[in-house]
DNA sequence: GAGCACTGC
């Protein structure tokens, strides 16, 4: 293909960033989304095969177009956009992009990395002292006040910062950055019973808490204009920090403070810590409040602290697990992985232990080297553990109901928090979401999401509507399992038609149960015991043993956990095994998502497994 | 008997 028919590639981290900044380009340059610009991202495709030149795209999709052509051949541009974020996925695209270069398998590629200056020198040493050009963003003046004194309780200093600011600046909205939900609850809580009796000429304050775990509704009400003399208090997440975007604001307040979850690969789980920000966290913060006119600061610690802050926050390849990148690296035929070229190496032990977890998942044989079962599931867009259950799945005749449970895990924020800090309401919801999964109550949050599920499809969406917002689902969420289902069928009879490993007439029996699987009319009972076991083949390491003492432990170090609170198993004590499909430690050790298993599963998916585990099962 | 920030295929 002659270089100039060739295409240009953005990338992006986010989605929605994607397509919105493919539509403000197509309307700047005259044309229709779709036509010579266009975006690509997860279920939506708005590019035209012939006259596309620019495209934007999640540096997700691109790392899948660089799984079916190694050399991009159909680019003659790669632009990597907000590479200072360092997802993981931009780190991985940038070490192929590298090898492209280096290894002269592409000559006429032009690769462009942009980036906040903070970090322009690493990208610039990477791509061996590539020159660094610098453009002038536009920002309005940001002046930063910091604390004189340490503050002791954030939520205290969070609400007196508001009502100072709210009695003493001019009109203006005010957003307010806090670590978790817990503390903006509480916050959300403060403000509201205060804001009647606050001063009388100073303007009304609105509190309004955003998170993830809201709704799209309640998260909506940020963008509500408010009628004259009331002032917006948005009380937010990190997801107001890059995610979201609310207009109107001119004051920030900072904590200085947000939730980090670190995985930990020696012990096998997660912690989700309370941490400080990095000094590039808190300028984008800050920057939040310089939008649209110059705007101030309010900083929640000493400005010595701020001098204290990291440069910038530790990447993702290293704080999080590599079992997904180690897998798609040996997918691409990198074989030297210790070697390869890493923007930032995640270490010898990391990369060992996710080639162990790869190897005892059946992805890797005895040499390291990827399996047919691997290559199915670098393909499959899921975590490994997860398409290993599918696969199962798939042998064991329960593909049908175990796609449902995969597709609804695959959907964040499915199953919304009650909010606020109303318990009558919680225990309430709790009480009648458990109406609706009479086997999970029995069985486990996997098996009440298949029943959740079944409702959602059984009814029509008038009535789903309705009972997705008496229980606290998201109606949206569900809309989304269903793109998923829908695309996770369609992964693996492709995956069939496409494993050369069996002979033809094999492989025409096996699509023709698949297909038999996969059919709605044929679905009779779901048959729970294999749905569970085939789970089990996934995260067979994540089980706990019920001890005589009703505490849990884990099966194979010893751990003491607990389930939950937000378990449907939550308070049971007698179970003789659980399985998790997450360890986290906040408080304590936690399994999330639990399922009650029989020890004999265990010993049926896994025999060999028994024999080492570090607690004796014999008396139990 | 107590709580998870965010993003991607």
């Amino acid at each position: 293909m002659p270089l100039n028919r060739k295409q240009i590639a953005v990338t992006q981290p986010r989605r929605v960033a994607a397509a919105s900044l493919a539509a403000r380009v197509s309307e700047e340059f005259g044309c229709q989304i779709g036509h010579e610009v266009g975006y690509q991202v997860r279920f939506s495709n708005v590019t035209h095969p012939h006259k596309t030149k620019l495209k934007y795209l999640t540096d997700g999709m691109l790392l899948r177009e660089l799984m079916i052509d190694g050399k991009l051949s159909k680019y003659s541009t790669i632009i990597l956009d907000e590479a200072h974020e360092r997802t993981v996925l931009t780190d991985l695209i940038m070490g192929f992009l590298k090898q492209l270069l280096v290894s002269k398998q592409r000559t006429d590629l032009k690769v462009i990395v942009m980036s906040a200056t903070l970090n322009a020198e690493l990208f610039s040493k990477f791509f061996n002292d590539a020159p660094i050009l610098f453009v002038e963003g536009k920002m309005y003046p940001v002046g930063s006040f910091y604390l004189t004194d340490s503050n002791e309780d954030i939520v205290d200093t969070m609400i007196r910062t508001v009502i100072q600011v709210n009695r003493s600046e001019q009109e203006g909205d005010v957003l307010c950055f806090l670590p978790g939900q817990e503390e903006i609850d509480n916050c959300v809580q403060v403000l509201t019973q205060l804001a009647p009796h606050l001063p009388k000429d100073s303007p009304i304050i609105v509190p309004l808490p955003l998170y993830a775990q809201l709704s799209p509704n309640q998260q909506a009400k940020i963008f509500e204009k408010l009628p004259a003399r009331r002032r917006k208090v948005i009380l937010a997440t990190n997801i107001a920090e890059t995610s979201i975007t609310v207009s109107g604001v001119k004051y920030v307040i900072d904590s200085g403070l947000r939730k980090v979850k670190v995985w930990k690969h020696q012990l096998g789980l997660s912690t989700l810590l309370t941490t400080p920000i990095s000094k590039a966290s808190a300028k984008q913060r800050a920057g939040r409040a310089g939008r649209e006119s110059a705007g101030k600061v309010f900083r929640l610690y000493l400005e010595k602290t701020f001098d204290q802050f990291p440069k910038q926050q530790e990447s993702e390849i290293i704080r999080n697990d590599i079992i997904l990148p180690i897998l798609t690296l040996k997918k691409l035929q990198v074989d030297d992985l210790l070697n390869w070229s890493w923007l930032e190496h995640p270490g010898q032990e990391a990369i060992l232990s996710a080639l162990n977890t790869l190897y005892s998942l059946g992805a890797l044989n005895d040499s390291g080297k990827i399996t047919s079962l691997g290559y199915k599931m670098a393909v499959l867009p899921l975590p490994p553990q997860l398409s290993v259950v599918l696969i199962t799945a798939m042998e064991f005749g329960v593909l049908n109901p175990v796609i449902d449970i995969v597709a609804c895990l695959s959907v964040d924020n499915l199953l919304l928090n009650v909010g606020g800090s109303n318990g009558e309401v919680r225990d309430e919801v709790n009480y009648k979401r458990r109406q609706f999964c009479p086997l999970g109550c029995k069985f486990g949050d996997l098996i009440a999401l298949k029943e959740y599920f079944n409702y959602f499809m059984e009814t029509n969406s008038a009535e789903t509507k309705a009972w997705c917002k008496e229980l606290f689902f998201s109606y949206k969420g569900f809309k989304n399992v269903m793109k998923v289902r829908h695309q996770l069928r369609d992964y693996m009879i492709a995956t069939v038609k496409q494993d050369d490993s069996m002979k033809q007439h094999e492989r025409d029996g096996l699509l023709r149960k698949v297909k038999l699987q996969l059919d709605d009319e044929e679905q009779g009972e779901m048959d729970i015991p294999k749905v569970l076991k085939s789970f089990l083949k996934g995260y067979i390491t994540n089980t706990a043993i019920g001890m005589p003492d009703r505490s849990y432990r884990t099966f194979n170090t010893g751990q003491l956990i607990s389930i939950h609170p937000s378990s449907n198993l939550f308070g049971k004590v007698n179970l003789d095994c659980v399985m998790y499909l997450e360890y986290v430690f906040t408080a304590k050790g936690y399994g999330r998502n639990c399922s009650a298993m029989e020890l004999g599963w265990l010993q049926e998916i896994a025999p060999h497994i028994l024999g080492a585990s570090k607690i004796s099962i014999a008396n139990s």
